[in-house]
RNA sequence: GUGCUAGUAGCUCAAUUGGCAGAGUACCAGAUUGUGGUUCUGGGCGUUGGGGGUUCAAGUCCCCUCUGGCACCCCA
């Protein structure tokens, strides 16, 4: 083997593009029916973009280094700082809501596994300028939208609901000290995914202790919103965001999509910006990693310099979403994109065949022939991807007429040329534009 | 970044305690120059991922490296 891709990247081969473009087709036409526009930056940028965003660790999870300029560069390994530096940019004049959607590829310095390479693409969907609940459920209900488009039911993935401020409301009302509620939210991550010796390793750590650790596990046992509350009981009037997650739920009901959509406490996300609403969408049985994951984060637009403008917005990404398509049995088999196949009788002279195929495709049908003279029976085999086969040369070319095939149900007849290309053409499908 | 595991033909895999590298499939060509998915025959299938070491002899044992898979960390 002379040469092999970078580790962790990919090579698309016709019928893996085949695959990509249904999953982005898909993607697309739901963005659509939600009225989302498309955007899209450069793939690399000022590495302090990104750092202004994350922090200095995450230099070392993402390609970067000086250009010939003497600058810091990075690979993307995510857009929605570009997306900040848009909006910002714009300013006021955008009309808002902003609904916007976009298909970047990123890249990622990290250990590859099972649905995690360092190039990948991963849609994203945000709107910007509305507060209102409605938007978060406008946006979760374009997730379930688009899992549905994939004809992947609610028995084959759930979204997992929280709210940010939902838990620091009731860690403050349960009297737990504000300047560890960043710990207790990592600890509220872990539920169910760690030992409980390691749990007691992380409450020392962070020096959580007494009564402060009843109160985290108090929340870790709630299995409902219904027993958050009752948990919360005494100091409802301190928690407000039960009321608007209870409007969450309510739109998701009137979307009709109550069935996909469920609380779970444990659903915190890693990142430090999110300020409401999170989420995550898991397959069924949680054998895969995330497969897509967003939330609100109201405080972003003016950490990159914009006026204070609220925010909510996802992203999916490819690899999981194709792994739990192709466990579901979902992906459309491979299918060789010709329509007509030229043959000719005789194998010496290829004239006919360009001459019929230049006329087919002056009418907007796809085809092709063969361009080595090879045998009939060797022609035949290449043709059998084809919709339609159009034989040429021989006795019905010199009387102007052309013999054509369908190769489904195998019938023939023998047409004039002008009439061949009409036929051919029924039943075309160009690739959309 | 840490640990575990694997790598043989384009693909799926076999090869006895170390003893001449194989099968299926796919590909190309021909029995077939006017009819496809089926047969028959022939043909590349290859520095056994790469490099080094031990040995008369290494796909097999040892070391390094590359790539894949899994767990941890992280998950924008």
């Amino acid at each position: 083997m002379a040469f092999q891709g970078p580790k962790g990247t990919r090579d698309f081969y016709p019928e893996d593009m085949q695959v990509i473009s249904f999953i982005f087709n898909t993607w697309k036409r739901t963005a659509w029916l939600f009225g989302f526009e498309e955007y899209e930056g450069p793939m690399f940028e000022h590495l302090d973009l990104f750092t202004k965003k994350s922090g200095e660790e995450i230099v070392k999870q993402l390609y970067n280094f000086k250009d010939k300029g003497d600058r810091d560069i990075a690979l993307r390994p995510e857009i929605t700082p570009t997306l900040a530096r848009m909006i910002v940019a714009r300013g006021s004049s955008l009309k808002k809501p902003v609904k916007w959607f976009s298909i970047p590829r990123l890249f990622r310095y990290e250990r590859m596994q099972k649905g995690r390479l360092r190039e990948f693409h991963q849609l994203n969907l945000d709107i910007i300028g509305e507060a209102g609940i409605s938007a978060d459920a406008e946006l979760i209900a374009a997730v379930v939208f688009m899992m549905k488009s994939f004809c992947l039911a609610s028995t084959d993935f759930k979204i997992r609901v929280n709210s940010r401020k939902l838990m620091s409301e009731c860690l403050s009302a349960l009297g737990f000290p504000a300047e560890k509620i960043p710990a207790a939210y990592s600890i509220l991550d872990k539920k169910g995914k760690i030992e409980p010796e390691a749990l007691q390793e992380m409450y020392a750590k962070d020096g959580i202790a007494g009564s402060d650790v009843q109160i985290i596990e108090n929340l870790l046992a709630c299995a409902s919103l219904d027993h958050v509350r009752a948990l919360v009981a005494a100091k409802a009037d301190q928690v407000p965001a039960l009321a608007e997650i209870d409007e969450f739920f309510s739109k998701i009901s009137a979307y009709g999509l109550s069935e996909f959509v469920l609380f779970d406490i444990a659903v915190i996300r890693g990142l430090a910006y999110y300020t409401g609403i999170v989420f995550e969408v898991f397959d069924e049985q949680k054998s895969l990693r995330a497969i897509a994951g967003g939330g609100r984060y109201d405080a972003l637009i003016e950490q990159f310099g914009g006026e204070p403008t609220p925010a909510v917005g996802f992203g999916m990404g490819d690899v999981v979403l194709y792994e739990l398509l192709k466990e579901k049995n979902l992906i459309p088999q491979y299918r060789k994109p010709v329509d007509v196949y030229i043959i000719n009788f005789n194998k010496d002279d290829s004239l006919p065949a360009i001459s019929f195929a230049s006329l087919l495709r002056e009418k907007g049908v796809s085809c092709e022939f063969s361009l080595k003279g090879q045998n009939f029976k060797k022609q035949m085999e290449h043709a059998q991807h084809a919709r339609m086969v159009a034989f040429v040369g021989g006795d019905e070319w010199k009387e102007g007429k052309v013999k054509i095939k369908d190769m489904g149900s195998g019938e023939e007849k023998v047409v004039e040329k002008d009439e061949a290309y009409s036929i051919l053409a029924m039943g075309t499908h160009p690739p959309a534009p």
